[in-house]
DNA sequence: TATGAATGAGTATTCATTCAT
DNA sequence: CATGAATGAATACTCATTCAT
C-alpha cells in the first residue's frame, strides 16, 4: 500500500498554488525551485507531478479554463432576453478582471517563451480559446461569428487597459464601456433582424 | 559599425538597433551575448553604453514612445466623412499590425519586468495613452470621450488576438471585425444625433 | 584589445589536460564541473571552449589520434622490409598499451552512453578510425584491406587483455603475442604471393 | 510477477531480467526507474531484494559468469580436422556475436565502475578468463597456449568493432575475418609441425 | 574605447534512495 | 512484503556581468 494520497486530488491542489506564483512573478521569470519553495515541495516532488514547466502552465491554463466557465454557470441565470444575457457576461468580466488581467499576462508571456515553440502547444491552447467561444456562443445564443470574436477582443482589449492603468483606472470607467459595448451589440443586432425581413 | 565620436549619439543608434531584436526574441528571452551580436558590437561595448540589460529595455521604451506614438495618426487624411476617418485608421492600424503587436509585447515585457517598480513609470505610459487619444480624438472629431476609449481598447484587443494566433489568423478576420466595429459606431454616433435632438 | 590568449593554443592545452581527468573517471562519470575544476577554470570559461561535454571527447579522441599519427611516425623509420614494419607498429602499441588502454576505455564509454545517438557523432569517430586504417595501410603498404583490419582486430583485442588483467598480464605475454601475430601474417603474405604466381 | 515465497530465488529471477536491461541501456545509463518498471515491480521492492544499483550490478556479473561462461563451447561438435573445431569455434561466435558483445559491454562497464576497486573482482574475472581458455584448449587440443590466447584477443577483438560499428558493419566483413585467422592459425600449425621434425 | 575571456550562481530537469502507509 | 510519493543533491548547460589587455 502506498503512501495515501489522490494523485490526480493533489494534482490539482498544487495547481492552485501555482496560479498566485505564476502571476506574482510571471512564467518566464519564476524558477521551478521557486514554486517548489511556494507550493512548500520539492523540485522532486513537483517532477513527480509534472513532467516539466511548461507542462505546469498548460495544466493551469486549462484548469482555469474550466473552473471560469462553470464558475460563471454556477452565477449567470441561463434565462432572459440577449441583453440580459450580455450584461451577466460583462459583469462576470468586471467581477473577475483582476484575475483574468493577471491570466493575459500568464499567456502573453508564455507566447513570448515559446515563440518559436512546437506547434502543439499552440493547438492545444487554440482548443481552450475555442472551447470558450463555444461556451460565450451557447449561453449568448448569437448565430454571428463575428459578434463572438468582437466580444472577445473587447474583453482582452479592457485587461490590457486594466495592465496599463494597473488598477488607476476608475472601475466605473469599465462599466460603462460595457454598457456602451452592450448597446452597440443590441443595435446592431436589432440591425441585422430588420435588414433580414 | 560606425565610428561616431559623439557617445550619446552612437547608444541612440545601438538603441534602435535594439528594438527588432527585442521584438524578435523578448526582454526575458534575448541574451545580452545576442544583442551584441545582433548590434555587431562585443559585450565589452554594449556594457560601455548601457549599465545594465535592464537599463537599455527601459531606455528603448521611452526612446519608442518618445518617436514613434505621436507619428500614430500622422500619415491619415484629414479630409472625408467619419465613415471614411475611422476606416484610415482601421486601414492604419491593419497596415501597422505587425508594429504594434511588437510594441504591445514590449510594453507587456515592461509591466512584467516593473511589476513591483515605481509609480513614475506607470504615469509615463498613462501619458502616452492621453497623447494618443487626444490625437485620435483630434482626427475624428468625436466628442464621447468613452467611443474613443472604446476604439482604443478595440485595437489593443485586436493586438491581443494577433499574438494568440500568431499570424495563423486570417487578415480578412482582422478586416472583418473592423468593419463590424466601424458600422457598430456609425450606428451609435448616428443614435446619439437622433436622441439628442 | 581582447585578453591576450591564443583561443586555440589554450583550448588544446586545456583538451591535454581532460585526457587524464577522462581517463581517470570514464566519460559518463565525470562531470563538467569536476573537469571544469581539473582544469583550474570555471564551468563558464569550458563552455567558452567547448560547446558541449560532448565535444570535449569529440575533439579529444581526434587530437588523441593525430598526435598518435605524429609521434609514430616521429619514431618508425619509413624504410625496411614488411616484418621490420610490422615490428616497429606492434613496439609502438606496446610502448603506448597504457595510453591505448584508456583511449579505448574512452571510446567504448562513448559508445554506450550515445547508444541511440546521432548519426553524426558515429560518422565523425568512423572517419578518424578510417584514417588510422589509412595511415596504416600507406606505412606497411600492405595492399589487402583484411589484413590491415586484421591488425586492428587484433589491437584492440590486446587492450581488452589489458583491461582483463589491469597490469597483472606480464609484458613478455604481450610481446609474445606480437610476434606471433607478426609471424602469421608475414607467412600469410609469403603464401599469397606464392599462390599468385 | 510470479508469487514465490523463497526470497532468494525471487531475487534471481530479477537478476535475470536485469541481464537484458543493463545490456540494452548500459550500467551508467539506465535507471532504477526503469529497471523497476522493466522488472514489473516497484522501486521499493528493488530496493527489498537489493541494497543499491551498484549491488543490483555486481551480483549479475557475478551470476552471469556463473551460468554463461562455463557452456561457451558446450554446443559445437568434438569430431573433426582442427580446421573444422576452429571453424565450429568461430561459427559459435559470429551466432553469439550479439550476445557477447553485450556482455564485453558489461564488463567494460562493471572496470569503469571498480577502476579503484579491490583486488578480488579482478582474479574473479581472471578465473572466468582462464576457465574458458582452459574450455577452448581441450576442444581444439592445441598445445600452444600462444595460440589459445591468440584466439581469445582475436575474438575479443571482433566485439570491439562490433561495438564501434554499431552494426553499420556487414556480417561479411567478420565471416572474412574469421576466415582469414582460421587460414592463419593453420598455416602456423603447419608450420609449427614442419620444423618440429 | 573596445574587446572577448572569465566568472559562478543560476536554470530546468534527473535520479538513487528513503519511508510512511 | 510491497508500494510509489517524497527528497534534494547533482547534472549539463546558460548568462548577466566584470575586467585585463
Amino acid at each position: 500500500m502506498p503512501k495515501i494520497v489522490d494523485h490526480d486530488q493533489y494534482r490539482k491542489e498544487l495547481l492552485q498554488g501555482c496560479l498566485a506564483l505564476f502571476a506574482e512573478r510571471g512564467y518566464g521569470s519564476i524558477t521551478m525551485r521557486q514554486i517548489a519553495k511556494g507550493l512548500s515541495v520539492s523540485t522532486g516532488t513537483l517532477y513527480h507531478y509534472f513532467p516539466s514547466k511548461e507542462s505546469i502552465f498548460m495544466q493551469l491554463v486549462q484548469e482555469l479554463c474550466e473552473q471560469d466557465i462553470s464558475n460563471f454557470f454556477a452565477q449567470a441565470s441561463e434565462e432572459g432576453s440577449l441583453e440580459e444575457r450580455l450584461q451577466a457576461v460583462m459583469d462576470f468580466v468586471l467581477q473577475n478582471i483582476q484575475k483574468y488581467h493577471q491570466q493575459l499576462l500568464l499567456w502573453v508571456d508564455f507566447f513570448q517563451q515559446t515563440r518559436e515553440g512546437s506547434e502543439a502547444e499552440i493547438l492545444f491552447l487554440r482548443q481552450i480559446w475555442d472551447r470558450t467561444r463555444d461556451t460565450l456562443k451557447d449561453y449568448l445564443q448569437v448565430q454571428d461569428p463575428a459578434i463572438l470574436d468582437f466580444i472577445m477582443v473587447f474583453v482582452d482589449g479592457l485587461m490590457i487597459q486594466f495592465i496599463y492603468n494597473r488598477g488607476f483606472q476608475r472601475m466605473e470607467w469599465f462599466e460603462q464601456q460595457c454598457q456602451l459595448t452592450i448597446q452597440m451589440i443590441l443595435r446592431h443586432e436589432q440591425h441585422c433582424l430588420e435588414t433580414q425581413t
